[in-house]
DNA sequence: CCCCTGCATTGATGTGGATCAGGAAGCATT
DNA sequence: AATGCTTCCTGATCCACATCAATGCAGGGG
């Protein structure tokens, strides 16, 4: 299970014998099936979960109980509702599991611990924040200049293998549109070509 | 002029005396005036800059010209094309000054070095991407679930300064609206009243 | 003092994408 | 084979916000 996670740390940084003896102490496995919960809204989120395997989803709910995905997470990505589990403040997004997964959870001690005992950890999560605020960046630039066709065709020549692990009604909700309107983007591509 | 910055630090972690010392040689102060830029489009995006005093905008520009802003900087602020500063890419932002500002340039061979000679400042930057990353989740979720008027007042009541420092065409364009839209959102709040 | 440029306001009109409604195909459960 | 659930498609209508256009006003430079 720790396999993946090393990998994914060691892209950014080295790690000794030792700092991977001690890592997997500060982390709980934890298995999901399918739909089942690894947060739910009002909830305190005590963890912050590294995709091993599988595919979660991360989401808010409006008034009229209508999802909106803000994440897909799937092997070498981190999930949580990071502002509870950074505030102690109820969480305002729900994670479930799309697909059978597995996750390593970290609580908020262990967290801290790592980060003080294990430098190259420091410097791991400072680089991983680092990136996704990258990312993060331009997807708000994408949320509010582009159009609906153009965020659609932007998410698909990103990510190719999203379209076969997600189905389109969730990819909607991720771009912030609905159902309908990407099954039309698709018939318009579609009969362009 | 690192008052601020060390200011800043120290909110997030501790610095000794030494440190103290240190950290200025790594930064070269620059005094921009109003409408001065940082940073334009298409150049390579060499430093990161911290806002010791003023306001800059950070901004793209569309097909039409049109600027759509990602960002306000002023004091406590750091601002940059961050893909284009990690990754050696050309900037797809341009950044400039709404007031005469004085900010603190940090090239990458520096802060390489920095983060590496002073861990304090890994321990820095970790915390401080930790936290933007919490808020621009925030935006994110609020670029497409709220609706224009949602945002609006979000974005005052979120910093109620900026509406005195800012004009109100760079706040539509901040928050994805025409000009027209907020004049008429202020405007029905006001008759509301 | 006047003209120019930039900013805010207001009204009229247009439109991208939402909403509402119906239906069909695939798949699992019984 | 029947039942229901999920996913996807398509058409009709609607609406929030953009676009287009005109006006007023403040500040700054000659």
């Amino acid at each position: 299970m720790f396999t993946e996670l090393f990998r994914h740390i060691e892209e950014k940084t080295a790690l000794t014998e030792a700092d991977k003896r001690g890592i997997p102490n500060f982390f709980v496995p934890k298995r999901l099936r399918k739909k089942q919960f690894l947060l739910q809204e009002g909830e305190y989120c005590r963890s912050l979960a590294f995709v091993a395997r599988g595919l979660l989803k991360s989401y808010t709910l409006d008034g009229g109980g209508q999802e909106h995905i803000s994440l897909f997470a799937w092997e070498g990505w981190w999930v949580s509702d990071f502002k509870s589990f950074l505030f102690d403040e109820k969480a305002i997004l729900s994670i479930d599991a799309l697909e059978q997964s597995e996750v390593l959870l970290i609580d908020r001690p262990n967290y801290e611990r790592l980060l003080v005992e294990v430098p190259a950890m420091e410097r791991y999560f400072r680089i991983l924040y680092q990136n996704s605020l990258v990312t993060k960046d331009r997807r708000l630039i994408v949320s509010n200049t582009y159009s609906a066709r153009e965020k659609y065709v932007q998410l698909i020549t990103t990510y190719p293998q999203i379209a076969q692990r997600v189905p389109q009604h969730l990819l909607a909700s991720f771009l912030g549109l609905t159902p309908e309107t990407v099954s039309r983007i698709k018939k318009d591509i579609r009969e362009e070509a």
